[in-house]
DNA sequence: TATTGACCTAAAGTCAAGTTTAGGTGTTAG
DNA sequence: CTAACACCTAAACTTGACTTTAGGTCAATA
């Protein structure tokens, strides 16, 4: 059993972010004593969730959602496995943009590397955009592409 | 030469958040004929360059730094670079953090997958937290720990 | 006894990144 | 000739996710 304090360390989230999340009604379980929240297991498995799932991209509201249906019972299994198939969709397709925007980076690292080389960007510029070096060209086609 | 209309759907960017751009000052060299903007292969590299560094998490007002950067010339190559890198370091560091998260979603998706099958979480709650299967143990850790 | 520290609330404030509104210009189509 | 488009501006508004403020309770410490 926690304190909003203890909590706020172990998971590096300020007090008032966590004062917030049960605000939002994200903690319906949360207890009190005399007014102060006694965070248990149940509450640090929903941050969990909760952390997970905002990194996922989904805003508050839908967590908020997702928590309902928990509190609900199993009749929301199937509405939950949709939302973690959904996030998992989400993720795995925000990763390949990661990706493509890696390439570009990558490219422009190479390409100020060669312009400090350089002095100037002559060089450079004379190669594209289907003149670079075969370890360069597919960063500059996959990040220019489409 | 292109219209901010042509270049909103070229980009799919709506034409208000270009002028957002432009009145931020990401265009330095945008053309006016009789008021109305052109863009040019210039704008469009930039623009290619602002949904990169978006992307890769920088906030408006460092992409409008590194504009700055590019229109000084040759003597900021160095600054540039440095961007680039540390974008570079970004954008692996959150590819991680997405990875560590679509573990936690896949188990979530096989946790919800077993109870529609077994109408209830019992079971799956009795292998917690090192009894899963030995597909399943890894997602569970990875998403866990630390 | 007084003050420090950890907790509490409600309500207002902040911030980034746009978006919307209200009003205006200039060119082309019916 | 007038109406529809595509463009323009400045300024106000929106949204989400917090954060800050102002004021208060309660227990332990100096």
């Amino acid at each position: 059993m926690y304190t909003i304090g203890q909590i706020s360390e172990m998971f590096h989230i300020p007090i008032s972010t966590l004062r917030y999340y049960d605000k939002e009604g994200l903690f319906p379980h949360l207890q009190r004593n005399s007014g102060i929240r006694k965070f248990t297991e149940q509450e640090i498995e929903t941050l969990r969730v909760i952390e997970c799932l905002k990194k996922s991209g989904l805003e508050i509201k839908s967590i908020k959602q997702f928590i309902a249906w928990c509190a609900q019972g199993s009749e929301t299994y199937g509405q939950r496995l949709s939302l973690f198939l959904k996030q998992k969709e989400a993720v795995e397709k925000e990763i390949q943009r990661l990706e493509k925007t890696l390439d570009m980076i990558r490219f422009k690292c190479w390409y100020y590397e060669q312009a400090i080389q350089d002095g100037n960007e002559e060089r450079i510029r004379e190669m594209l955009p289907d003149q670079l070096p075969k370890d360069i060209q597919p960063l500059y086609d996959h990040a220019h592409k489409k």
